[in-house]
Parts: structure tokens; sequence; C-alpha cells
RNA sequence: GGGCUCUUAGCUCAGCUGGAUAGAGCACCUCCCUUCUAAGGAGGCGGUCGAAGGUUCGAAUCCUUCAGGGCUCACCA
């Protein structure tokens, strides 16, 4: 039972003891660091029930806590506040129980809940992941481990949009302007190939509207009419008519991205247990028109499109079917969703990590899954985040300010071996070594700066700040990590001696670490009901600052009595295994030194 | 115009279902390495929580209005 658990019960006897009150809830928070005591009652919202001087009812329910529970040492009451001060042996037992498990703060998956998929990355496969790709991946894969560590059991997916008119642009500029061109013949990653194609059309097409109008064209008519356009829309038919080397020449290019993006993926350290393509996607959910339209969710207009009426939900209409009968966006993500939990039986609900600016598609997606009758449609939610905005504004590819991925973390990577190397602390490290621990560095700094902030908020990337690593950062907390080890490694001999003293006494640094320790599980617990890394981020920062002011503050290695060592080496371990566990669910490593 | 969302220190952000004198980091200023890693610690400076009303014992937090930013309202995806 946990500590307020214990608390309230005891508080609800004492109000009906002396008041012959039922209380339904007791509230509390943690005591203020300049009040004594370490949890506290508030007793104001007890005064609609319990008539009387808050301040004495707070010395009333205190006398009666100490009296009645072994765990309550003192108290003070400071206004409608109950300062409650707890025994220190009651956190020695609380450290006790959790010193040798290494999973602290998670849950393991139960064998008969629901599973969760979990939806991020999803990328374009005509351009190389940029920055916002880098958001998007980050989070997706931290909210998945968060939900794993939860309880649940999670299944990691993207759908890969490799079908349109805007394949067939990259697949024709390249077969064009190529020259046979491959990723081996140039030494570069397939994506960025592939993205340099994408442009070259683009660069192409402009060319032709601009002839187009010199020849007297008006401009709307030479946009429509540009050669290479029209060459596009033929490829795109006959990929859909399964033209053969069409459908070959997709399949190369196509591969080449997939390469690429692997290749980005390990790097970022994200992964996926199963994959969906929008060519194998898009056909689906037409047979759900049939249906909404025999339940009469959907209706059918004269010229033959398929609309869902969502005005009385306070929505627009929505179209769901074109009048040429082909899906549209919305179909193929009702039929995506369904098929997911054909191919997962076991899938009870799904979270959909895109960017705020489809807040409104996930709306409606999601009421139509409810109209149609899925049951597991209100189970699904929409990890809706932020752009990421540079500090030059907006990222946009046609003014080049666009962050590519590789290079960020490239660049992530280089500042962190810049710095190494001037505090030059790694003496015997192998140059591989180092090297690994660079990327680990880089990469720490790179992901905490992006998922530190809540994900509903944009962000705004500083290349300045995000690089740096001091305060509130990622190298800070791994830096922390570090130098415990160092101390486990020099105290080898006793970290694993079991602990005797249950009755020492706490230095209130150590009891601040303990209080900030068993906070943990809540906060995965939390970060998992809001789909939040944030939540987790911050806490570990929180922890790791309470565990340098202990550093700083008390001899670890240098304790007056072996007892007092041990606890404190043990305490330190404990601490170290809680950052590796927080930063773990945030897809960050943690290095040995540094 | 309708809907959604954001606005907290010079900058970047925390602030849980309303609770004590609103907290961190960066930047700026002081101190602390012959002692476990100074990528650290101790302290200082800095706020009419966008504005105005309202709800209540109590509001950064809830409600209303307003201002400013963002997104969205396609037979595009």
């Amino acid at each position: 039972m946990s500590l307020q658990e214990t608390l309230t019960t005891h508080v609800k006897q004492a109000v009906f003891t002396i008041y012959n009150i039922d209380l339904e809830s007791v509230e509390f928070q943690a005591t203020r660091k300049e009040f004594a005591g370490d949890i506290t009652v508030v007793i104001f919202p007890m005064l609609r029930f319990v008539k009387g001087n808050p301040v004495q009812i707070g010395e009333t329910i205190g006398d009666y806590l100490v009296e009645h529970v072994n765990d309550v040492k003192s108290f003070n009451v400071v206004k409608g506040f109950l300062n409650v001060e707890i025994s220190d042996s009651y956190y020695l037992n609380f450290f006790n129980d959790i010193k040798d498990t290494e999973t602290y703060g998670f849950v393991l998956p139960k064998a008969d809940e629901k599973a969760i998929m979990v939806e991020y990355s999803s990328p374009n496969t005509n351009k190389p992941l940029h920055l916002g790709h880098v958001r998007n991946n980050l989070l997706g894969y931290s909210v998945a481990k968060i939900l794993k560590a939860s309880g649940k059991k999670v299944y990691k997916t993207q759908i890969i949009n490799d079908r349109g008119i805007h394949i067939c642009k990259s697949m024709l500029a390249w077969e064009k302007f190529g020259n046979g061109e491959t990723p081996k013949s140039t030494g570069l990653k397939g994506d960025k190939l592939v993205g340099n194609y994408y442009v070259k059309f683009d660069q192409e097409y402009k060319k032709q509207i601009q002839d187009l109008v010199n020849e007297g064209h008006s401009e709307e008519e030479a946009k429509k009419n540009a050669p290479i356009l029209l060459e596009a829309q033929q490829m795109l038919l006959k990929w859909e008519a399964g033209d053969e080397e069409v459908v070959t020449l997709w399949k190369k290019m196509n591969g080449w991205v997939y390469d690429g993006f692997n290749e980005t993926y390990k790097n970022l350290g994200v992964d996926f247990d199963t994959l969906y393509y929008e060519s194998n996607t898009y056909l689906l959910g037409k047979e759900f028109v049939e249906q909404g339209l025999k339940s009469g969710v959907f209706i059918k207009e004269e010229d033959g499109s398929v609309w869902c009426d969502l005005t009385e939900d306070g929505l627009d209409k929505k179209i769901v079917q074109r009048s040429d009968g082909t899906a549209v966006y919305m179909t193929q993500d009702i039929g995506t969703a369904i098929q997911r939990i054909k191919d997962f039986p076991d899938v009870g609900g799904m979270v959909y990590t895109v960017g705020n600016e489809q807040d409104y598609h996930f709306q409606v997606l999601f009421l139509i899954l409810k109209k149609l009758g899925f049951d597991w449609a209100k189970n699904l939610y929409h990890l809706s985040y932020g752009m990421v905005d540079l500090p030059s504004g907006k990222m946009k590819s046609r003014e080049g300010t666009v962050v590519d991925a590789d290079d960020l973390i490239y660049e992530m990577a280089n500042t962190a071996e810049e710095i190494s190397e001037e505090l030059g602390k790694l003496d015997g490290y192998s140059e591989s070594e180092k090297k690994a621990l660079y990327k680990t560095i880089g990469l720490g700094a790179l992901k905490y700066y992006i998922l530190k902030v809540d994900p509903k908020k944009r962000i705004l990337f500083d290349p300045k700040d995000s690089i740096d690593f001091q305060g509130n950062t990622g190298p800070f907390i791994q830096y922390t990590y570090a130098r415990i080890q160092a101390i486990l490694r020099k105290a080898d001999m006793i970290s694993n001696t079991a602990l005797s003293a249950v009755e020492m006494q706490l230095h209130p640094k150590e009891k601040e670490l303990l209080k900030q320790l068993q906070l943990f599980p809540e906060v995965i617990q939390n970060a998992a009901t809001q789909h939040s890394p944030a939540l987790v981020a911050n806490y570990t920062y929180d922890l790791v600052k309470e565990f340098n002011s202990f550093y700083q503050n008390v001899s670890i290695l240098g304790a007056d009595s072996e007892d007092e060592k041990i606890f404190r080496v043990q305490l330190s371990k404990v601490v170290a295994q809680t950052i590796k566990n927080g930063f773990s669910v945030l897809g960050i490593q943690v290095p040995e030194r540094m």
C-alpha cells in the first residue's frame, strides 16, 4: 500500500472517530521545502463537511496520526496545511523493497489485456527525413516504450506513403535525367538520391511552365499542360494498371528509399514491428462505404459521391468516396484501421503520431469509426504534436531551411566529440568506443531536447541551444549517470552487500532522493495515460538535480560508518538504475563514462 | 467567417485532478576543484502568469469576453 493510501485511511478514520463524518477523499501534496515535513494533508476541502477552524482540525488530525500511525513521526500545521513528517524507517523499508529491482517503475504486460498499436514516422517516399520527422519518430517511439512500461502490449507500426502522382514525379525525372545513376554509383543514400530527382522534376516543371507562358499561354493553363506533368499523370495511370515497366522502376526506386530510411531509423534508434504500405491499403475501406450507406451513417449524393454528415456533432460534412467511385484519404484510413484489427486481433486501441495540422482529420476519422459501430474506436488516440520551428521561422524546402535528419544526427555527434576532446576524460578508450560514446551523447542531447517539451506544443529548434550540454539537457543527465558508475566501479565490493541497518538516520539529502525515487512508477503511469514523454524527461531531470546536490554535499565513499557508506553506494546505484530506466523509455542510452 | 489550439522571467520551458511566498535551465553577477568525474554544486538578479470580468475560503489552473500567434474547414494526401 502506498503512503498516500495508508494516510488516507487513517485520516478518514480520524475524522470519523473525532467528528463522526465520513470523508469521501483526502487531498495530499508534497510538503514545500521551506516547511518541516514530507507530505501535506490539505485541510481546506474538509471544511465543507467538518465545521471549524482549519488549524484546529489540522492539529486534531495530526495528533491522531502520530498516535495511530507508526510511520508518522511528527506534524505541524500552517494555515490549512497539515505537514506530516514520516519516519526514516518508512523510507528505508521502501528503499529495501526496490533496491534490487532493475525494472523499478515498470509494469509487466498483463496477458489478458488488449494490445495497443502505435503508428509513427509514416513518411512520404520522395523526400529525405527532416527535423519534423525526427520529432515524430522520437515521440512515437517513446510513447510506445512508455505504454509498454506501463503494462501494455504494444505494436509499433508505420504506413508508408509509397503511391501517387508525387512518386511518379521522381521516377520520371530519374528516367529522363538520371543516366542510370544509383545509390551505389553516386555514393548517395537512396532517399537522398530519389529526393534529388523529385526536386529535379519540380525545376523542370517550372521551366516548362515558364516556356508555355512565354509562348502566350495563361499561367493556369501552363501549369496544367506542362508536358512533364502530363507524362507523370500518364505514368500514374500505367502504375495503377500494373504496367510492368513502371512497376519495376517503382520497386527499384522505392527499394533505394527504404534502404536510406532504414539507415536513418537505425541511426536514430527507432524500429517497427510491422509495416503498412499505402500501395496496399489505398483500395481498402470501400466495402465499409457500402456498409455505412446501408446503416445510414453515410449518404449518397445525386452525382454518386458519398458523404458523412457530422453537422449534428458540431463538425462538417465529410466526403468518403468520390463521384467516380474512388477512395479518398479518409476512406483509406478507415480501411487501414479496420485492416489492422483484422491482422492483429489482440489490438484494442491505436495511437496515431501525426502532426497537429491533422487534428480535424482524426477527429472526423474516429467519429466515423464510432458511428460505423466498432467498439475499439473509443480507444483511438491522435498523438498530435506541434510543428518544429527554426529561429528563422518555419522550415521551408524552397528556401533550403529544412534541417536534414542525417545531417543533424551527424552534427550532434560532432559537437559531442569536440566537447569531449576538450574535457579529455576518456583516457583508455579505444577509437571505436569513443565514436560510440559521441553518438550516445549527441543523440542524447537531440532526443532530450525534443522530448522534454510537451508534445502538443510547437518546438522552437535553436541549433545553438540544442547542442548545449549544460543544465536541463540530455548530456547533463547522462553525465550524472556516468559519475555514479565511476563510484560503483570504485565501490565494487560493497555495492551488493545486503543492507542491515534499517534503523539508521537519514541525511536530509538522502531522504529527498528517496522521496523523488518513490514518484517514478506514478510518473510512468501518468506519462502513459497522457501520452507524454515530457513527463518522464522532466522527472528524470529533477531526480538528477537532487542527486547532484546530494553528491556535492555528502561524501559517499567517505561516509562516517561502513553501514552509511554501503547505503549511499546502493542509493546511488538505484538512482542510476532509475535514470537508465527513465531514459530507456525516451529511447536515450546512458554511458558508463563520459 | 466557423472549429481546434497556444500565450508563464530577456530567451527556452515546468507547474498533476484549483491550494502555502509561481519553479527550472540558458544568459548576467558572486563563490566552490590537494577530497567520489566542475558536462557539477551553493547563492544573487529577473514575473501585474497576454488583457478584462466572473465562479470560490483560495485561480497560472475552471467559465465568459477580448487581443495576438498557429493549425484547419478540398471529389489533395
